[in-house]
DNA sequence: TATTAATATGCCATAATTGGAATATATAAT
DNA sequence: ATTATATATTCCAATTATGGCATATTAATA
């Protein structure tokens, strides 16, 4: 059914509809991080975090992998970094 | 300020997370159409396709020309296509 | 001026999201 | 076994989104 595919392609968009939600993404181009590298950069309550993060894992946009006491999140669809330099642009026109 | 940045970015993806306005912005990759177009093609009532739209102008996503008692909208971020093509593949290995 | 057609707006109940605070879980170390 | 550390979960109040229905606006036409 084509209107599944839309509605998971707006979980996706809902998932990346968050300032937070899109700096974690910005941090973790840079490579792969543990929760609380992230925690410390971005200032955040560590819950809130984590839950932005099960988020992002759950609409398919990253993954972990654990390590000790912790678990280390990357990025998994690479062909965010076009789009988001093209909506940089976008938005200094505006 | 760079968290205005992402603010804004969560704007553009907060419009798209929606089924019915990505149904929208797939039917105007077509090339422009007017309201009415769009009505008949996605089968919803008008004012929710009227409110669709006006969020996806107010995101800066798509533009409107009005012509008579019509009005045209069409797509106005071009990097879109890309971006899908790739979500597309993602979805696809799901 | 009255009417019709195309589009936009307002109102509303329901549902979803947000982010904070407290608490739970899991793993490691002593 | 106890403690400490890293991460996840739960609960909650406040805000925001959703989509239907009725109505308003705008522009063309008779």
């Amino acid at each position: 059914m084509k209107s599944n595919l839309y509605k998971k392609k707006a979980q996706i968009f809902k998932a990346l509809s968050n300032p937070v939600r899109l700096e974690i993404i910005d941090f973790l181009a840079d490579g792969e991080k543990c929760v609380c590298e992230i925690v410390e950069k971005l200032n955040y309550e560590q819950p809130h975090i984590s839950k932005s993060l099960i988020k992002l894992k759950e609409a398919g946009l990253i993954k972990d992998r654990k390590e000790g006491l912790n678990v280390y999140y990357s990025l998994k669809i690479c062909c965010m970094g076009e789009f988001f330099n093209c909506l940089n642009k976008v938005l200094e026109i505006d």
